[in-house]
RNA sequence: AGACACCCCCUUCA
DNA sequence: TGAAGGGGGTGTCT
């Protein structure tokens, strides 16, 4: 069942993607549904990418974002993309066994993002078609995230606020305090700026081992990122350094650097 | 050579198919180029049929256009059809030496039209493949032809005008002598008038329900024919009614009428 | 196994 | 209006 340490579980998560051209400058967004009513909002930009990609890339943040609550509740994943959400439930059982190919006998595209929405894909995610376009609050909201994103445009993510019902009006809101996000990436508010260095902090000091998918959650890089940027980079003041692998999974470890 | 009763011979022939479903309703469109720059255009369009016989008719309709005019120019043909080149330029001479069997020792499908294209063709005729959707304006302009046929739209052929290099443009010009040929294509023997027939006969008594699609290969209409004649309507000896919808499909009963 | 064409669907753009 | 990124499927042959 549900966490009981969570008191406020997901009820669900809306994603959506966007491209300026196809390929081009691409943006995604996520809103995340609270069962109290309350939303809290991702984003993120990304540089020369496709519509597609862009789609996963809003449900990979929301899995995520997911899985990092480690609430295990039951969710629904609104997509208004096809693409995702067949891919997900059902195309990706035969590409698995038939080794990454497609009914045309051609390589599947993307292979590296639907490896990780595998992983993080869950019992208990119930994927959602939502069509796009059609008046829907959650997946209009995403859009217009997705779509600021991609444009470069500054937009204000909300956290603990309603969602609006009436969409349309939502204006380029409040082009002041610029929460711009740089890539993929998340940071909403004071707390979540700072609550992932202490963490990188605290694990780089105990010397602790974290998977891929942990430096994924506190780095905000995606999975596929990480595993290809090599043995050793560097992440903020941390040195990240690739250790070995056990059980299929690769382990790695912080150390402060210098800078 | 060149028969000098005419001034102005042929050029060069562009040819292609469609087909609405595949199976299903077929169309096919013949650019014919003449030495001078003009071009004069044959389409038509068939019942259920498939891709390959639609790209085969078009081809047909071209040579006959060709030998009626008696001019023994040499010509280009062009397809973007390996089915069709192939087919005439090499595999027919196996298929006639051992008895029309294929490598794999069945039988060659459309043995008819191949065997009238292989009467049309001449030694005069030298066969190109073009790439499909490469931005050829001759292979664009039958495209278009073709699929309008298929889908059972109206499209003026044009006679005497200029091949415009810039495709997307092509205008319905000159709405004046429509040359639409309503071609009959299909029902080459008696099994094809036929089978349409018991085969609707056998799911009016069954009472089997069928999608829109399957209704299209049957009455050989368009699926867009289809559902614009609203919930109930006949054809042939049978009332076509409109049951529900399901997966986003519609389904529809035939029932025997008296009439 | 390969090739070409045809179709259906969704999304993203211009 | 038309084009690109993506999938599933059929028509056909070697």
């Amino acid at each position: 069942m549900a966490d009981k340490t969570d008191s406020n579980p997901i009820a669900s998560i809306y994603t959506d993607g966007a491209c300026s051209g196809n390929p081009g400058p691409g943006g995604w967004g996520t809103v995340v549904c609270y069962s109290d009513g309350t939303i809290e909002e991702l984003g993120g930009a990304a540089g020369a990418t496709t519509n597609n990609r862009m789609e996963m890339q809003a449900a990979i943040a929301g899995l995520e974002f997911y899985s990092q609550r480690a609430s295990g509740d039951a969710i629904k994943l609104y997509t208004d993309s096809e693409y995702v959400k067949n891919g997900i439930t059902k195309w990706i059982k035969g590409w698995k066994s038939k080794g990454w190919k497609t009914a045309a006998g051609k390589p599947v595209l993307n292979q590296d993002l639907w490896e990780e929405l595998d992983r993080l894909n869950q019992k208990q995610i119930q994927w959602e078609y939502v069509r796009g376009h059609a008046g829907n609050p959650g997946n209009e909201r995403c859009d217009q995230i997705a779509r600021a994103f991609s444009l470069g445009q500054s937009i204000q993510l909300r956290k603990g606020t309603q969602l609006e019902g009436n969409v349309t009006v939502t204006k380029p809101t409040t082009p002041k305090s610029t929460t711009y996000m740089e890539t993929p990436a998340m940071a909403t508010d004071l707390d979540s700026i700072l609550k992932p260095l202490t963490i990188a902090q605290e694990i780089s000091t105990q010397g602790f081992l974290i998977t891929t998918q942990e430096v994924a959650v506190i780095t905000g890089l995606t999975a596929a990122t990480i595993t290809s940027r090599g043995e050793q980079w560097h992440w903020r003041n941390w040195e990240v350094s690739r250790v070995r692998e056990e059980g299929g999974q690769i382990l790695w470890q912080l150390e402060r650097s210098e800078v």
